[in-house]
DNA sequence: TGACAATGAATGAACGTTCATTCATTGTCG
DNA sequence: CGACAATGAATGAACGTTCATTCATTGTCA
């Protein structure tokens, strides 16, 4: 994941990271040991070692990941053509990521890690800040929020829609295997579309109700 | 908190609950030693095990308190005037108990318990549930929400609605020293009011806002 | 051969849990 | 009442285990 590496040699940072993923959502930080990790990323404990100082560095080298993909997902949010499709995007990036499906019990255990880390907290602190930088400016811009008082300020609805979307996220790890992450994803838009019609439609027109 | 009890002999199972949520709360769950519980309680260690069979139990009986908590601010929340007064009183629950104060860490790190803990889980969602069918309730009969369908049935607006107080609880863990739990908490109220001036009022009206 | 990647046994600290022991309180009997 | 027996709440040292971390050794390739 961070430096360019030849095919041969494998990327042992992005390796022992995607291993620590699994872990950590299966165990949470503190319940994964090194070991879990190595055997998970089917190499010696010793090596982890070679690429990273300590346990600590491992999650913190995690929130700093998850933030870059954050950043990636703003990106991408940020070319839709509507609005309504901006926010699509980001507020399903949890669930369906295509390369590494980003799980929610990991993302619930890095606030609860960040409750006490700072090191953590900054790191998540600033991806929220950049996030909600971006979709408060994506709200400014967008003809759709031009009559918008009903929902307040740009930076209101911001906050509103990330602790809607962080809201949704906690209660994922409730929802019980009888449920699939498609189909958790789509009970997840139908609720949030019609935040975002409540928000933004001025009256009758409320599409996908 | 269980069995009535003289004042001479005080409630050991409420006095090793109370130590731990301060443990719990400061450093999680399983970063908590049984030495820090019974350090905090003032009490020695071996005397934890006469209360509860092991630290797992601890974590359950804790859970199963905040279970009991939340449904007593359900009870107080049903008796409100109004619809805005019961969900402000629900919604503000989390960050000023009179008692004990709940803190959003605590929550947090009982949400990541239950997405690997089934005991927990299972309280957790009964918790969730009840409260959701009580706002369901409260929802349908108010006569500010007769004319909603704006913001859906009322089981999707009580949906939307712990999805935005979890969310706030989430992200109330990175707020930094910087604020008090009380200007948190007015923050909180001022969006979430625009939430509900958004959800049920028919349009022009916009009271606090 | 030399340089570096990789291993996994070894180390010691920390943890959950147990249990022999202490001792204030309560009950009993003369 | 006073002496003694019984109780069980409370203690904290000790035990076995787990875990993060280290490092001597081995493997690999140029």
């Amino acid at each position: 994941m961070s430096q360019p590496q030849t095919d041969s040699v494998p990327d042992r940072r992005c390796q022992i990271l995607d291993a620590a993923l699994v872990c950590f959502a299966k165990r949470g930080f503190h319940q994964t040991s090194m070991h879990d990790i190595s055997a998970e990323a089917g190499i010696s404990v010793g090596l982890i070692y070679r690429y990273f100082e300590n346990k600590e560095a491992v999650i913190s080298a995690m929130a700093d990941r998850h933030k870059k993909e954050i950043s990636e997902v703003l990106q991408r949010a940020k070319q839709a053509p509507t609005l309504l499709e901006s926010l699509e995007i980001l507020f399903t990036a949890h669930c369906c990521e295509e390369q590494t499906p980003v799980v929610s019990a990991f993302v619930v255990d890095l606030y609860a890690e960040a409750s006490r880390n700072p090191r953590v907290a900054d790191l998540v602190r600033d991806v929220l800040q950049t996030a909600m930088a971006g979709v408060t400016e994506l709200i400014s811009r967008a003809p759709e929020a031009q009559n918008t008082t009903r929902g307040g300020s740009p930076i209101e609805v911001a906050e509103l829609i990330f602790a809607v979307a962080r809201g949704m996220l906690m209660l994922d790890v409730l929802r019980p295997q009888e449920m699939t992450a498609t189909e958790r994803r789509e009970r997840q838009l139908q609720v949030t579309r019609r935040l975002w019609s409540c928000l933004f439609k001025p009256e009758a027109e409320l599409a996908y109700a």
